[in-house]
DNA sequence: TATGAATGAGTCTTCATTCAT
DNA sequence: TATGAATGAAGACTCATTCAT
């Protein structure tokens, strides 16, 4: 994505994580929906978390419900837009696309965890509508490594036997990240990627 | 107990998933948990889902919390007993120590995907104590998977060069077959753990 | 009263409290009853506190409501019948029968505290039917203080100028050792007896 | 706040009843505290009988238990109050500091009866740490009484042999002016606590 | 915008009681 | 007698939400 001067801008770069992801208010909910989660939080604490009271937020959000699913759309529509980026910026080459999706997958994930985390433990707590809405664009993330898979199996990039699977395998690992990874520990999200790039692309190509 | 051939096995063999993991009334109160959450569960649904009176839950269960702490400290005592059985008949290789630490992983997660599924995402929903208490267990069971890539990678029958991230990632990938894997689908657990197996080790010993 | 053989009884005596007054189930219940009051009281401790399953109490009275008749109605009874006693012993002299029966009411409360207290307290407890028969009781309880001291107002032992105030004056100082009295303190019940008559008498015959 | 003279008084006159000493939701409370006592009235009487939803009533009570607490404690507080200002008015005579402490006990307990009712039977109602607080008001409120019959009985002016149980029995028989008083009736709390002053005096001085 | 007050429906849990064994 | 298992009703309390101000 690049901006109106067509230079690289840094809210459309998909490796870009400076601008936070969500307003405060929606920020602390998703705190506690992490630690607590949607059923385990009231609108009491929610309020409480930014200093409101319950009338209050209601100004903001007409419901609890809405405030999920304010989140989940948010990050859903935030890495498929990056997803979007790198694809771009990869190219043809099937390796440049697995590099760069492998590296879009595990920095959202390092660094925007708790979003991650929420966006994908909370489906349930959805409505129906905004649930089906959900699922639909969770389907069309997966669908993005499933395609390059196919096209590098296709093209004998890959020699793995059963891309499904490979595919299932390497996106739960990436979206896994969000489980343990915290930033400011050791390894920065960036080197986390290069590694997660290189056990893909092993896992994708078993030496026998 | 008996194994298949006669020969005594003290606690059960550690593939078999024939008998049922917990007794009827967590199982139901299981299947509600993964379809809602704890939080998300009530103690009139989870009565219901027994054919049983509210009250007469709780002459078997003291607590809502009780039947959580009874599912998962099940799930984490069963996955343990069922990976000192692996390494048992393991013995010293590492090879085959890790083919069969994989094996069992998946196998459980897919024999047992609810169980796995709610032991690990209800953690934050279990009262301190008992937190505390799954929390080592699961370190401890993490721990396994990381002394054996240590050994392999020390003995040079490993050459990934971060052994600890290597390890998230296998254990991420094999414990996310819960969130998937459905019994009855077109590959069995045996086979799927076949290909965990095989992945593992492509990722654990890249070409360069 | 006296036993078969015309000879003052224990069993019989007003001044013996040497028997329990009521069998151990509902003297547990009656200590259950002090402490938390009857609906401070639950089935299940009641039966805790005999060491008897819930059900096993059920086979000794039909119902709490009828343990707290049973404890209620033997206190009245036993009051009542130890007021005869002493009367019958006082013969016609107001003196001695009000010195007999200060003894008399001093003597239960102090010896049956608890009982005495449970019988005061819990008869807002009591199902209406049981309730009224128990005012009754009570009011003829009363009456028996009232009588003496209108005979000794009539007859110039007495000069106080409100009886009525005065015979509640006693009556409440008298029950109330029930609220503070405690067997194996520095006092004897005997003792404190003594005192109350003389502080009933001096109450009753002010110096002007 | 000003006395009929128009002289300040900073907290009130002790004789003065003329203001609720609750707010109306705790009188309601309290009146179904007498009624039935704490463990016999549930949250639901206690919002009906102001005319409230059981959410509404916890808007200003953020329990049950609190709502028998700033009752108890508001008696308490109350009756110690008043106390204070009769000794102040009472100043240095023994005489004068008995007959003004009676008459506040009286008027009291005859004006404020369901609160002092419930202040007694119910302190075995609250939890720990409010009911420790309460004995010790209880204890230090009672101490007052004692001291003056110490210093009368030092001084000569009272010849009671047990000057603590004629303590005990004056204090007993003036609190229980609460058990029966009923204003309305034939005689006013002045008018009986006049007669409760006579009958003290009596008792701390038997004829002999 | 913001909030204190209010509420109907729901939460988990305990109640007194019953009954088959 | 005795009891483990069961239950409908009620217990105290919290829920997400509304509304007058």
């Amino acid at each position: 994505m690049t901006g109106p001067d067509g230079v690289a801008s840094p809210r459309g770069d998909w490796r870009d994580f400076s601008e936070p992801a969500i307003p405060a208010l929606l920020q602390s909910a998703l705190e506690q929906f992490v630690t607590h989660g949607y059923h385990g939080t009231s609108v009491r604490t929610l309020a409480a978390g930014v200093g409101m009271s319950v009338a209050g937020l209601y100004h903001h959000y007409p419901s609890k419900q809405a405030t999920l699913v304010a989140i989940i759309e948010s990050a859903m529509a935030d890495l498929y837009t990056r997803t979007l980026g790198a694809l771009a910026e990869a190219g043809d080459s099937v390796d440049e696309r697995l590099t760069l999706h492998i590296q879009c997958l595990v920095l959202f994930h390092a660094y925007r965890a708790d979003l991650a985390f929420v966006a994908a433990s909370e489906i349930r707590s959805l409505e129906p509508a905004a649930r089906e809405r959900v699922i639909g664009q969770r389907d069309r993330q997966q669908g993005v490594l499933d395609g390059i898979i196919e096209d590098g199996v296709r093209g004998g990039r890959f020699r793995t036997a059963y891309p499904h699977d490979a595919s299932r395998a390497i996106v739960t690992m990436c979206t896994g990240v969000a489980q343990w990874f915290r930033l400011g520990g050791p390894l920065a999200p960036e080197e986390l990627a290069e590694r997660y790039v290189t056990m893909a692309k092993a896992l994708l190509d078993p030496a026998i």
